[in-house]
Order: structure tokens, then C-alpha cells, then sequence
DNA sequence: CGCGATTTGTGCACGACTTCACAAGCGCAT
DNA sequence: ATGCGCTTGTGAAGTCGTGCACAAATCGCG
């Protein structure tokens, strides 16, 4: 969603290499790969593209366009054999190796992350965090002892963390992601409210919990003022007269 | 990102109304919003496409057929108001109305949700929480008592609040989801890591924690495999070999 | 008052993603 | 063994979003 991931020009080899996926794709295969869990809890050991197209949200045609780019190997007339295709997509994710996690800024959010089980049960730990507040540093958070930031170089290097998780205030988001750079990390997620701008080997990835609300409220808004009377308040400074539509939305 | 939102198809209306904004463009505004309230804050009155561009972290030509959508009145040779957009924008996003929003679900996670500032201070407000663990019951977050799930019906149906958050764990999602929709809540933003099914006229947005680790997991792995040994992995199961790569990720 | 520097707004071409539709393949029953 | 029904895999067409390049418009200055 949020920055770089153009697809590569492709590259010859002789090698049978996947194709490069498409980063809709990608974003995806996470969601395939739940589904795909749950239906293994459920019992079944064969899935049709049906079915877990609607587990997962989306159509079957994408889903399988999808898993087509992993050398999909169904059978035809049955289905995708469940275990198989979860192995396949946890290697694609590279979730095969459990992947040390650091996490800065422990403040509310950050405590959330910290105790978030999901990230346990799907390959991350959190390896390590830090804080900046010295109040905060020795506090235990789920088994893992906060560190003052001063300390991330040492511990995110010789830990080599290649993944680490930014849930500060908007201010620091920019040092930390500069020293977390420089100590050899490579994929940011950050929280923080702001854009981060980093070397274009590091990938960073935006979650903004405020700009989610705000595109609803979009969506509340011209619901809204679809019923509500169109014309009447238009304002002199053109200020933005609300679209009228006369249908609903178009269906998943 | 998740799920419904094709663009309507036009509706002929005789009051010079808003074209339908493309779901690429709504996604940026909340960005351009925030990108502007800096500037606005650092004193400038007017910034340029490029400017801006380079502080929300899009390019230019983008920023201004986003903003070409809203009827945009920058001056040509000068550049664009910056409260004038501001209001526009907000006015666009339906900022203009202060909006309540329902939490449902005040763990680990809700906890962080209900104390985030980043909602106050931008048009929204937490009016109601609800949790089901009767010990959670009459808890003071944030200057909000949390109410017991099941007095939901009534709160937000008297409130009449539109807007919803569930932070519950995956398997209460969806009763809650039956629930809140049936008091009249036409939008979602969903926590827990699960797809939800609601009628067509309500939107959900869904925010997975685990699974934007899993994106940057992909990454990293492709990255690694890249300067790795390429071939002599290649398991006989077919289990995917790794694309061999010679090139970086093209910049942004 | 006109000219040049600057920046917006936008038509057009391109690339990416989605949807459609169907041939190819597989299992099962007969 | 053979045919039938079911489901995958995929070419092709359609849709959506992006990037480019430039004409149009505005300001400041001589």
C-alpha cells in the first residue's frame, strides 16, 4: 500500500524460478495462508478454489490466478490439497524460519503489539524492545525486558534483526528508522503518523490507524449525503458540492 | 485495501457535483491531509505540487489529478492554498462533522486504540466501549466507561453512531459484526484477524497486524535468497524454488 | 504593458490488475 | 476402458491506476 515494489524487469535463468508476483498477490497469500488454516482445523484435507476464495474474501478466479504463480499444483476436478498448499505459501512468505522481530517505542501501542499473540502463532517473535523513556527501560513485557534506545545498535546487530516494528510518536519515527537502517535492518512496519524516508533496499510498510477511520468517513459521508437533500447546500466559496448517486455500492 | 468499492457508475446530475473519486485517490487524501496540517504548521500559506508530493511521499503528477478530482483551485505559477485545501479536504473526507465511533473489545489492543490521540485530534472521537468480560465492565479508559456488550443495541442505536471498531479476538468478530449492523452501523474498521460478511451498504476495512509482518517476511526473503546459493536448495518435492534475482528494488 | 519564469491541470499512452470464459486434465462410475 | 462431471489453469479482454509531457494560466519584473 504504501511505498516502492515496481515488479522487476524479468531475468533469464535456466533455473524453473517462480515468476516474480504481482504485489497484489502477495498481499494476499497472508490471507490465503489463515484461511487455509482454518479450513485444516476444520478437518478437510482438500479445498476447491470456491471455498476458499470465500474464506478468504475474494473471488475465485483471482485466487486462483493467484496460486497459479506459485507453480500451483491442484488437481483438477478436486481441489488444492490443504497441507501442501499451506507449506508452499509459508515458504513463499519465508515463515519456514522463524524471524526475530525488534519493536521501539513501548507506549500504549507498542504494550498492544508486544502482547499481540497473533504475531507468536504466525512465525515472528518479538526479539527485542526499546523505549526511550528510562521509566519504561527494565520493564518486563511479556517475557521480553525493555532496553533503553540507546542500546539499539548493539543488541539489533549482534541479534542480527533484519525486521523491526516502529510504534513511537511521530517525532522520533524518523531517527529510530535511521539508526535501525544503519544496524542492518531491512523491512520497517511502522506505526507512526508519518512518512519515513529510507534507502531504497529497506521496504517499509505504513499502518495508520487514523487513516483508516478517515477513509469510512468518507464513505459515511457520501452515503449520507446521498439521502440527504442535494442541492440545498451548496456553499458560495464552491466549497465542494457532494456527488448525488442514485445506487448503492457494487457488491463484492 | 480489503474489500467492495468499485467506482459507480456516473449519474447524470445537472449540479456541477464531485466526480466519483477513484478508491486509489481517497486512500491518499487522509495522507495529503496531515502532510498539509505540517506545513501548515511550519507557517507556509501556499505549497507547490512538489513540495507537498515530497512530505505526503507520492509523486507530483499523482498529487495533482488526486487533487484535479476535488476541483482543485490552485493558482497556476503560484501553488495551492494550504488552508484552503486543508478545509476542502476535510470537507471532502466528511471531517467537517465530528464523528462518534463505537469500540467494541477493550483488551490488549483496544486499550491501545481507546487512549490513541491520533483519533481525537483528527475529527473523531471514541463514544462507546464494550467489552464481554463482565470483569472489564464499568472500567474507566481514557474518561469512557466500558459497557457490557450486551447493552451495545441500545448505546449505539440512541447515539446513533455509524462508525465501528472491533479490537475482539477473531471469533467473537462476527456475531459482534451481526450485531452492530443490526443497530444501524454502516462502517467497520476491523482488528481482528478474520473476513467478515455484511450486507453490501456497509463497508468494512480490515487492519491485520500479522499479516503486514508477513508482506515484509516475503521481502525479506526474496532479498536473502537473492545473494544466497540459488539453485542447490531446489527440494524434489517442487517446493519452490526461489526466483534468482540481479537487480534491486526500482526506487520509488 | 508585455514577457519570461513558474506551476497547475490534463490528454494520452503505458503498465498492472481483474474478470471472463473455456480448454485441459483428473477422478469416478459404469 | 470409456465417458461424464467437476475443477483447475490460463489466454484474452476489460478496467483501473500511474507517469509523462505539455498547453494554459498566473505572478513578478522590467
Amino acid at each position: 500500500m504504501s511505498q516502492q515494489h515496481g515488479n522487476r524487469p524479468a531475468f533469464p535463468t535456466d533455473v524453473p524460478a517462480l515468476p516474480e508476483l504481482p504485489d497484489a498477490t502477495v498481499g494476499r497469500l497472508p490471507e490465503y495462508l489463515r484461511a487455509l488454516h482454518a479450513i485444516a482445523d476444520a478437518g478437510d484435507g482438500v479445498v476447491s478454489s470456491e471455498e476458499l476464495a470465500a474464506v478468504a474474501g475474494v473471488t475465485s478466479a483471482k485466487l486462483r490466478k493467484d496460486l497459479s504463480y506459485l507453480r500451483s499444483n491442484g488437481t483438477r476436478g478436486v481441489g488444492y490439497d490443504v497441507t501442501q498448499l499451506i507449506e508452499k505459501i509459508e515458504y513463499v512468505l519465508g515463515l519456514h524460519r522463524h524471524r526475530a522481530v525488534a519493536l521501539v517505542g513501548v507506549g500504549n501501542l507498542g504494550h498492544a503489539l508486544a502482547g499481540y499473540v497473533g504475531f507468536g502463532s504466525r512465525g515472528f517473535h518479538i526479539a527485542a524492545l526499546f523505549d526511550a523513556d528510562p521509566k519504561r527501560v527494565g520493564e518486563q513485557v511479556n517475557g521480553v525486558c525493555v532496553q533503553h534506545v540507546g542500546d539499539l545498535a548493539e543488541v539489533v546487530a549482534r541479534e542480527e534483526i533484519s525486521i523491526a516494528v516502529i510504534a513511537t510518536p511521530m517525532h522520533a519515527a524518523q531517527p529510530v528508522a535511521d539508526e535501525l537502517v544503519a544496524c542492518g535492518v531491512t523491512s520497517i512496519l511502522n506505526f507512526a503518523p508519518c512518512v519515513l524516508s529510507v534507502p531504497e533496499n529497506v521496504d517499509v510498510r505504513k499502518v495508520d490507524l487514523a487513516i483508516e477511520l478517515q477513509i469510512l468517513s468518507f464513505h459515511e459521508h457520501r452515503k449520507s449525503s446521498a439521502t440527504a437533500l442535494p442541492a440545498a447546500l451548496a456553499s458560495d466559496a464552491a466549497l465542494g458540492r457532494d456527488a448525488v448517486l442514485g445506487q448503492e455500492a457494487v457488491g463484492s
